[in-house]
Formats: C-alpha cells, sequence, structure tokens
RNA sequence: GCCCGGAUGGCGAAAUCGGCAGACGCAGCGGACUUAAAAUCCGCAGGCCCGCAAGGGCUGUGGGGGUUCAAGUCCCCCUCCGGGCACCA
C-alpha cells in the first residue's frame, strides 16, 4: 500500500460541504488511517516476530494471560493486553528481542453449555468465537506473534497435558483416590479446592458447592508445600499481595502430633461418678487401665498446654468415631446430626460461625505426659480434612476449647502464665482473662516442664514425645492436593486404562493423544458424557491385551494453562511440550500481566508445575515467572462491569466510535495501571480529541519536517530551547515511567503537556522562528513517545513524516539532561510556612542568591517589615521560608 | 476477628525523596470562528470572604491528635470503602 498522502489526508466526503475552505486542516479519521495500517501489519507475518537467541539482542518475555474464547473482548481485556502491548513495543524500541504471543484457553464449560443451548458441537463453537476474538484482538492492532499461538483445545497441545499426567502418575505424583470433593451442581462436574469460594463456584456466584464421595484423580502439589511457600520469598517482582495470598493459602502451621492411647472400655473399672457418664471430667491415671489397640493422634499447635487438656475432640467423620457408633446406637445418631451440622455450615460457606456442638462418646484416652485420663468427645467444629482430624481440647488456653468446655462443663485447667516482674509477683498480679493464648508465657502445673519458657518448652515437649514413642514435632498445611478429574466432556481425557488384571495402567506414550472424540452427545444427565460412548470406552490393556476400559473424566482446564507459557517459545513443534533450549533462553517470562483473580489458581498451579517440570529434567528455572503485574479492574458507574448489572461497554462500539488508538490510549490514561479504572465515555472523547491535535499538528508541519536535516545546528531561537527543553522532559518521565512504576496515566498526560506547548509555540513556529530541523526532530520524536500507546496513529505519522524505517523497531529517544534542564526557575517563598510570593532565579542559584532575593522581594519586604526574622530555611531549588516573630 | 489496599475539586486523577496541593483530562462557564450548528481555537475555573477591578485574605487532601521551619506524604488513634484469610487446632 502506498503512503498517497492525498488519500490518506483527505477527509472523506462528508455531507456536501459546497464552499470547502482551501485552508481547511485535514481530518483525524481513525475509521479509515486504522483498517488501512492494519492491513499492512496482517501483511507482514513476521512483523512481531521473536529472533532467534542468536540476534544477540537481550531477551523480553512479556506475556499477558490468555483469555477463555468466550467470542468477545471485553474492555478487562482491552486494558490488559493495552498495558502488555505498550511495554512490548516499548521493549522492541529500546532494542530488546521481545516475545509477545497470545493463545486460547479453548477447553472449558462455556462450550458445553453452548453445545447443549444451540445443539452445536463445542469445538465449531470455540474456533468460531476464537476467530472473533482474534478478528478483535487484530482491529486494535495488538502486537501478537500469532505464529507460536496456542489454542489448548487441539490435540497438538493437549496431548503433552497427558504425558505430563502419565510422568506425574510414574512418579507417584498423580494418583487416585476416593475423597469428599466439591461439586457444583450448575457445572456438574468436581471443583478443585481454589475454586471454591466461600463455599460457592468460582464460576456461578450463586451455587453454592455440595460435599460429594467420589473416586477423583489428584496431583500431589503438597509435595511443593514447603517449596511453594519457601520461594515466594524469592518473587521481588510479584506485588506483596499477591504473596500473601498464597502464604495465606498454602497455610503453613508448624506444631506437634501427639499420640493417645485410648482406654479399653472393657477394662476400665466400674465407677458411680456422674462425671464420668458424662464425660465432663479428667480421670486420674489408673494402675490397672489397659490401653486398647485404639489410638487417637491429634495435632496441635501449642504441645506446650499439652497439661491443660481436659478432653478430646474428634471430627464426626474420624474413623474411631465410626467404630464406636457401631456399637452405640444412640452415638450413632447424634454423630449423624454433627455431621449435618457440620456438612450445611461448609455448604453455606460459614464453617467459621457454626454453633458448637459435641457429645461425649463415653471412651477415654490416656494423656501421654500424665497418665490422666481425657474424655474423648466428637465435636461438629473439627474438621477431618485438617490436620489428623483430633485435637486435644485446652479450654483454658484455646478460645474455641474454652467456648465448647463452658456449653458442656468441662474441666479448665490453667498451665501457663505470663511472666511477672518481681513486683508483680509480690503484689500477686492479677489473673490472666481465661482463656490466655499469649505465646510469651511460663509452664506451671506441667510436672517436670514447669517454668520453662514456652516456645522452649514446645520444643522440649516435642522432642520428649518422640524420644518416648507417642509423638513428634510436625507441619500441616491448610493447602490441599489438587483433584483434577472434571465430569465433562470438553477437556483433555485423562490417559489411563482400568484393566482387571493389571490394575490402573497409564497409556503407553507411543498411543498419545489419547483423542478427545467429536459428534459427542452432550448431556447432563449426570456422569462423564465420554462414558456413554463405549468406542471410547472400551479398550485393550497394553500389558496383557484383555479388555480393558478407559477413564471417562477430562482434567480440569487449570492444567492447560500451566505450562502452556513455555510453548509459545515453539508452539509448532510436534515432537516434545516445548524446545527445551528455547525455553533456557525465554524463561523465565520478564513480564506477566493478569487479573489479581488468578493470585492462588493459576498462579500456583503454574508454579507447581514449573518445579514438576524441573524435576522431570524438562526446565531449568525454580521458577516461571519474573515479574507479575496485576491490573486493576474496569469499573462502570461504581461496579464491575457485567450483563447482569447491564452496565458492559462494548470494545467494538468504542473502536466504531473512536477508534482503536482513543480507546487502549484511554484505558491507560484513566488511572494508573494497577487501580480499578473507572470507564467514562466523555474520557474516550477526550483522548480522541487529543489524538486528533496530534494528528492535525504533525501532518501540518510534517513538509518542513520532511525537508530539514535531521541533526539541528545551533541552538537557535528561545523558541526552540524552550519547546527542546519540553520534548527531553517528556522523553525523560515517560522513559522513567517504563523504568518504573508503569504509571502510563502520566506517561500520557506528558505527551498532552507537551503537545499542549508545541501548539501554544504554533505563531512563532508559522512564522519560521523555530527551525525546520528542531521542529522535525520534535515531531519524530513526538510520533516515537506515542507509538507504545497509540500506535496506529504513530505509524501513520512516522510515514508522513518521511520515515521510512520500521516505526516498531526505532530507537527509543533518548532525553539529554542538559537540553532537558530549565535555565531559571520559580522558587516560592513562605513566611511562616505560608507561600506569600514566587522569586524567578537561575536554575543553579545558591543559598546566599535566594537569601538575598527572596529578602528583597516586595512582598516579603512588607510581610517582615518590623519582625525579626528568626529563622530562614532556604533548600536550593525547592523553596525559602522566613520564620519571623 | 486477622492480614493487605484505598479515601485528594462536580468527576477520573497528579504531586516518584517531607518543600508552591489539584499537573493532565472530563464535565462546566465565558469568548472567537459560523447565517446557524458541529468541529476547532482562546480564556476562566478547589471552597469561602473582601474588592467595580487589579488584587488580597482565610481555608482546604476521610476524622482527631502529634513530630517538623514545613505534612496529601512521617508517627499514634478512629471512621468508611474494596480485597484476601478465617473455629485450620
Amino acid at each position: 500500500m502506498s503512503a498517497n498522502k492525498t488519500t490518506t489526508t483527505t477527509a472523506p466526503a462528508a455531507p456536501a460541504e459546497p464552499s470547502l475552505s482551501p485552508l481547511r486542516e485535514p481530518r483525524y479519521t481513525p475509521a479509515e488511517i486504522e483498517p488501512r495500517w492494519q492491513q499492512r501489519w496482517a501483511d507482514q507475518p513476521d512483523l512481531y516476530g521473536a529472533e532467534p537467541a542468536s540476534s544477540g539482542k537481550p531477551k523480553y518475555y512479556v506475556l499477558e494471560m490468555l483469555p477463555y474464547p468466550s467470542g468477545q473482548l471485553h474492555m478487562g481485556h482491552v486494558r490488559n493486553y493495552a498495558i502488555g502491548d505498550a511495554l512490548a513495543r516499548y521493549m522492541w524500541m529500546t532494542g530488546h528481542n521481545v516475545l509477545h504471543p497470545m493463545g486460547w484457553d479453548a477447553f472449558g464449560l462455556p462450550a458445553e453449555n453452548a453445545a447443549l443451548k444451540n445443539n452445536r458441537p463445542p469445538r465449531e463453537w470455540t474456533l468460531q468465537n476464537i476467530a472473533a476474538m482474534k478478528r478483535q484482538m487484530s482491529r486494535i492492532g495488538f502486537s501478537y506473534d500469532w505464529r507460536n499461538e496456542i489454542t489448548t483445545c487441539f490435540p497438538e497441545y493437549y496431548r503433552w497435558n497427558q504425558m505430563f499426567f502419565i510422568r506425574m502418575f510414574e512418579r507417584g505424583l498423580a494418583y487416585r483416590k476416593k475423597s469428599k470433593v466439591n461439586w457444583c451442581p450448575e457445572c456438574c462436574t468436581v471443583l478443585a479446592n481454589e475454586q471454591v469460594i466461600d463455599g460457592r463456584c468460582w464460576r456461578h456466584e450463586d451455587t453454592i458447592v455440595e460435599q460429594r464421595d467420589l473416586e477423583q484423580w489428584f496431583l500431589r502439589i503438597t509435595n511443593y508445600a514447603e517449596e511453594l511457600l519457601g520461594d515466594l520469598s524469592k518473587l521481588e517482582g510479584w506485588p506483596e499481595k499477591v504473596r500473601t495470598m498464597q502464604r495465606n493459602w498454602i497455610g503453613r502451621s508448624e506444631g506437634a502430633e501427639v499420640t493417645f492411647d485410648v482406654e479399653d472400655a472393657a477394662g476400665a473399672p466400674e465407677d458411680e461418678d456422674p462425671s464420668r457418664q458424662a464425660g465432663t471430667a479428667v480421670l486420674p491415671a489408673h494402675e490397672t487401665v489397659k490401653p486398647s489397640d485404639k489410638k487417637i493422634t491429634v495435632f496441635t499447635t501449642r504441645i506446650d498446654t499439652i497439661f491443660g487438656a481436659t478432653s478430646v475432640q474428634l471430627a464426626p467423620e474420624h474413623p474411631l468415631v465410626k467404630e464406636f457408633a457401631a456399637a452405640d446406637a444412640k452415638l450413632g445418631a447424634e454423630v449423624a446430626a454433627l455431621l449435618d451440622q457440620q456438612k450445611n455450615a461448609r455448604e453455606a460457606g460459614d464453617i467459621g460461625a457454626i454453633e458448637k456442638h459435641g457429645v461425649f462418646t463415653g471412651h477415654y484416652a490416656i494423656n501421654p505426659f500424665n497418665g490422666e485420663r481425657l474424655p474423648v468427645w466428637v465435636a461438629n467444629y473439627i474438621l477431618l480434612d485438617y490436620g489428623t482430624g483430633a485435637i486435644m481440647s485446652v479450654p483454658a488456653h484455646d478460645e474455641r476449647d474454652h467456648e465448647f468446655a463452658k456449653k458442656y462443663g468441662l474441666e479448665i485447667r490453667i498451665v501457663i502464665l505470663p511472666h511477672r516482674t518481681a513486683d508483680q509477683e509480690q503484689n500477686g498480679a492479677d489473673e490472666p482473662l481465661i482463656p490466655y493464648t499469649a505465646e510469651d508465657s511460663l509452664l506451671i502445673n506441667s510436672g517436670d516442664f514447669n517454668s520453662l519458657g514456652n516456645l522452649e518448652a514446645q520444643k522440649k515437649m516435642a522432642a520428649f514425645a518422640e524420644e518416648n514413642g507417642f509423638g513428634k514435632a510436625t507441619v500441616t498445611y491448610r493447602l490441599k492436593d489438587w483433584g483434577i478429574s472434571r465430569q465433562r466432556y470438553w477437556g483433555t481425557p485423562i490417559p489411563m486404562l482400568y484393566c482387571e488384571k493389571d490394575g490402573i495402567i497409564p497409556v503407553p506414550d507411543g498411543d498419545l493423544p489419547v483423542l478427545l472424540p467429536e459428534n459427542v452427545e452432550i448431556t447432563q444427565t449426570g456422569g462423564s458424557p465420554l462414558g456413554h460412548l463405549p468406542e471410547f470406552v472400551n479398550a485393550t490393556c497394553p500389558k496383557c491385551g484383555g479388555p480393558a476400559r478407559r477413564e471417562t473424566d477430562t482434567m480440569d482446564t487449570f492444567v492447560d494453562s500451566s505450562w502452556y507459557f513455555y510453548r509459545y517459545t515453539s508452539a509448532r513443534d510436534n515432537s516434545a511440550p516445548f524446545d527445551t533450549a528455547a525455553v533456557a533462553y525465554w524463561f523465565p517470562i520478564d513480564q506477566y500481566i493478569g487479573g489479581v483473580e488468578h493470585a492462588i489458581l493459576h498462579l500456583i498451579y503454574s508454579r507447581f508445575w514449573t518445579k514438576v517440570m524441573r524435576d522431570l529434567g524438562l526446565v531449568q528455572n525454580d521458577e516461571p515467572i519474573e515479574r507479575l503485574f496485576t491490573q486493576g479492574m474496569v469499573i462502570k458507574d461504581g461496579a464491575k462491569m457485567s450483563k447482569s448489572r447491564g452496565n458492559v461497554v462494548s470494545p467494538d462500539e468504542m473502536i466504531a466510535r473512536y477508534g482503536a488508538d482513543a480507546a487502549r490510549a484511554y484505558a491507560l490514561f484513566a488511572a494508573p495501571p494497577d487501580r480499578d479504572l473507572d470507564w467514562q465515555e466523555d474520557g474516550v472523547a477526550g483522548v480522541s480529541r487529543f489524538l486528533g491535535r496530534v494528528f492535525r499538528f504533525v501532518t501540518k508541519y510534517a513538509d518542513r519536517a520532511q525537508s530539514a536535516n535531521t541533526v539541528p545546528s545551533a541552538p537557535a531561537s528561545t523558541t526552540s530551547q524552550a519547546l527542546l527543553r519540553k520534548l527531553h522532559q517528556t522523553i525523560r518521565k515517560i522513559t522513567q515511567d517504563f523504568a518504573g512504576r508503569w504509571h502510563f496515566n502520566t506517561s500520557i498526560a506528558a505527551i498532552m503537556e507537551l503537545v499542549n506547548t508545541v501548539t501554544a509555540a504554533e505563531p512563532a513556529i508559522s512564522k519560521g522562528e523555530v527551525p525546520d530541523a528542531v521542529l522535525a526532530v520534535i515531531l519524530r520524536d513526538l510520533v516515537l513517545l506515542l507509538a507504545p500507546f497509540a500506535p496506529y496513529l504513530a505509524f501513520e505519522l512516522w510515514e508522513q513524516i518521511g520515515q521510512k524505517d520500521n516505526l516498531l523497531r526505532a530507537p527509543w529517544p533518548k532525553y539529554d539532561e542538559a537540553l532537558a534542564r530549565e535555565d531559571e526557575i520559580e522558587i516560592p517563598v513562605q513566611i511562616n510556612g505560608k507561600l506569600r510570593t514566587v522569586i524567578r532565579v537561575a536554575a543553579g542559584a545558591d543559598e546566599e542568591t535566594l537569601r538575598d532575593t527572596a529578602l528583597a522581594a516586595e512582598k516579603i519586604q512588607a510581610a517582615t517589615d518590623g519582625k525579626t526574622v528568626a529563622k530562614l530555611i532556604i533548600v536550593p531549588g525547592k523553596l525559602v521560608n522566613i520564620v519571623v516573630k
């Protein structure tokens, strides 16, 4: 396409205007400019291509989170990608070898739901959406290297999910177990713990997640809990907020396990004491006690308070409870009620607010530290899946235990006290408030451990337990293994076979991928859709050759996104998930950009996956992402954009009205990228007006700039100097914004200031007071500065000012401190901290000059007249403050 | 309950290291151009008060206290909004 100026700068035929002024300025018409450049860019498939490592340039991998192909970009995407695009373009212009890829998180439920609704195959629906969104992205002009595009629903991609899964299975990192799982009735499938938010589904905020018992595949992320936690401290380029969220999620808790023998009920002495029946009292050590073979292991973070334990509490689902209940129908019924309460509270997402209930089992456990016999209870607030599902209850030193003991009249025994001064000791300090839970305390009533500090006691008591074989120091995590089975169709088939003879067998590598069958009737009748396909289910055991059954569940789609960014480095490689040399070159990702909503989903799975791949010898890096940036949400009318609120702004509409440059530049201008952005259409119009001013100014003087030498000889007029000064200040400002806080809102504001300054000087410019060479530099640098934020306009103007080189790789302008420096500055002069006047001095003026000038100022004379100057604060370059009395 | 953010004109925001609060933009008002409008350009603009005006005074960054010559910025207390975690033993 030629750069025919007549066609590019003349307004398209407007409604009949009979007397067109010959002086009429060209109009800024993004609707005409943008599609033209879009076409030109599309004709250069290598334009945004990464170069080989041999390029010698420093590499820069900038990545935005890949979207789910819903069919429509929303403003959140536009903002996310505008940030990444600006950065990528800046990196190209500063001489980096940039990898800036894009792809599609293409498996997932919406495709299946759409299939049900419209009777269209998920694949077709998905691919059509991808095409639509790709069109939108291209229309906005994002600089993606589509040659490395990935689509996770293609077998070329998901076969590697299957390979990774088998490698994990071989190493015991993937395993199958029956367990309590989160079931979303809306999705008709299981969810991982990370996908349950306040007891609700992460995709259906009104749908309460149920608990079901199912056989499921799990990935042993807990094996990496310690490393995932420890390496967080290395991620200095991550927001502290995200690191904290991950830390909380992993939930490491140091403590000890202690095993209590359970008293053999038959061997226990008969006892008429009513407290024995009620289970409210601790019984003294009993010589004739015969420990049964039953044991209870509790987890506690406060083993130092174990002498204060007055009962043992079990989760309703604790195996021992089942045994007890089997022999005691009444207990069984009571436990069932407790379990119900717990289940309901869990499903409602407020286990924290459950009213505590419990029941005495009639059994006693023996405290191994002192031989005391503690009543064993079952309580509805004890969770089987945390710690050991059993606790020792210390009512004097734990809020929850205290509440429970009060309710049921259990003993409360104080075993730690605050440190006291001698004085307090003598005068009898107040008893501590019960429950007293302080970490810094002294032990009492604790046998041999008396008068130890509690932290020391924790160590000694754990060691004592270990020496005597009834416990040990241990660490518990809140993080649970990642359940990845999904009872849905549109996902990666789990590549496993079940043979009656040989059990669970992985599909041999040579048989991968296990293809997801097409033309499957999607049903929501329950069970995995693949299970209804005999031709899929029936297979041959690779070991014995006998009949085998295929796994019919598919993988969680978070598996797809856990490693996708590795494949971007060599997306067409069909012999491996990625080229390890390419990964070694490009990783870690220099900058990842996305929403904070993935702080503990995608971002923790990805870290886990990298560590597994490292242990498989596939990658060398411990962490995938060097720097993470979480952008704020896009808000309209005070709320997140959503269909239900009816406050959605469509990118297409914005582009049609104002152009892509204006829409994306507004997304960067309206707020700093890490903050929420309030979408105001008038603001887009404002940015569009600004771009129009740039367009008119540059095109107006393009000819003069083109004919000039590029290097201005001598600094000419003061106007020229002033303009060049502003230019270099602007270059400095924007360069610093890219290097630092990414406050592109101020970068764009700085360009606006520059344009305001330059257009204000138009009378001088048109009179020829500014040499063409200076003008040329200003126009050129202005266009360069604009390029990361409004690429269409920048490319258009770049050509108009006669530049032939590719703007994408044009060198970013360098600022010259000498040119940026002001030679005269204004210094505020205060009296007693209040601004009284402003003086003009030379930029480097010393204290003496400042003092003399300030004191000589008319207003200061008047204000200090007859008063004593008590103190003079002079900060060169900043201000003068005169303290008078 | 615990842990992070945040609160600045009518609105989005700026002030990066304790030094002129409100850059830049939106909306608004006044003007120029136009038969008119749109577009564009110029000017005004935190609030209150005095003044015909030029100009001047006071006040002002969620609230209260403090440190300092000087506080949006640092310290203490509090309110509200957003997010995360939460009988996790």
